[in-house]
DNA sequence: CGGTTATCGTACGGATCCGAACGATCCGGT
DNA sequence: ACCGGATCGTTCGGATCCGTACGATAACCG
């Protein structure tokens, strides 16, 4: 490393703690999919925004996209996708025109009736590893990251 | 939410802990994606790729996917959008036939030179404004989850 | 030395993924 | 009433992203 960048005053312990948060997102992720979600052939983002939709029923499309922490115009295209497989519901809004509301359908809801308790049964398994304690704190943490970087988006 | 799954035991704060994983990762890749990495033009995974075969000079490619935390099939492709800008070139391997080594071109070095200490410099701003104590418990308990999920891949 | 068997990187198909531009709709002020 | 500005979801182009299948090469083994 030092090779590279000479004497520039490089943050190490962040870099490596940024480095492991993407390693741990990536790998609970894969395990998720493939432990859970691979056998309904259903996508993560496709879980996802089943997963809001099924909490949120007739959801606005741009408060889906922001809880599935998508853009606009890939939810567009995930909804498209869902939508052909019978899964999801898509209605206008009477009041306001442009809106679009999202609901599954009563196959959609089945899924994830199904679905959802098989995956959280491995978020529980994974998170479990660690202590009680631990958990609280970590996930105080994540929070205080996610702070760090929305709190303040100027300068 | 008991209104979808009726008396299911569900695990709330595994559901909790995750979701704020991601949703850390997502924002912190935003935020150094808009920051530094959108006026190189570079997207994320092609930075990371740069970044992994600069740091190990002349890496075979299955290694660099792994290290990059990206599929084979996808550095594939990821490799011939950084080839086609000039800043990495694939040479054949003399001993086997079949490896292909990476390495950056003189402008790719150039180029790292001058985006990694702004990189390093924004993951910097975010992780100190967290305590010292809390990056090192933080950064330990990711590496907890990592083996939660890959120390155990069976059953 | 011939023939499995394993491993490499890549082509392919299909699903995300996003920024920017766009038409449709709503709203504020005159 | 109306019209310029804001906001909605979608379209478009281009870059990932991955599992699978494949051709090429290497390693093993009798």
């Amino acid at each position: 490393m030092r090779d590279h960048v000479g004497d520039l005053p490089l943050d190490f312990a962040a870099a490596n703690a940024l480095s492991n948060l993407f390693r741990a997102a990536n790998a609970v992720r894969s395990e998720l999919t493939n432990r859970v979600l691979r056998q309904y052939e259903m996508t993560w983002t496709g879980f996802v925004v089943l997963w809001v939709v099924w909490i949120w029923d007739g959801m606005e499309t741009r408060h889906a996209a922001e809880s599935a922490d998508i853009s606009k115009a890939t939810l567009t295209g995930v909804v498209k996708t869902l939508e052909a497989r019978g899964l999801i519901a898509r209605e206008g809004d009477e009041n306001d025109r442009r809106l679009v509301r999202l609901r599954l359908t009563p196959e959609g809801v089945s899924l994830m009736e199904q679905i959802y308790p098989e995956f959280n049964a491995v978020e529980s398994e994974i998170v479990n590893q660690l202590s009680e304690r631990k958990i609280s704190t970590f996930t105080k943490t994540l929070r205080d990251v996610v702070n760090a970087v929305e709190g303040q988006d100027d300068e």
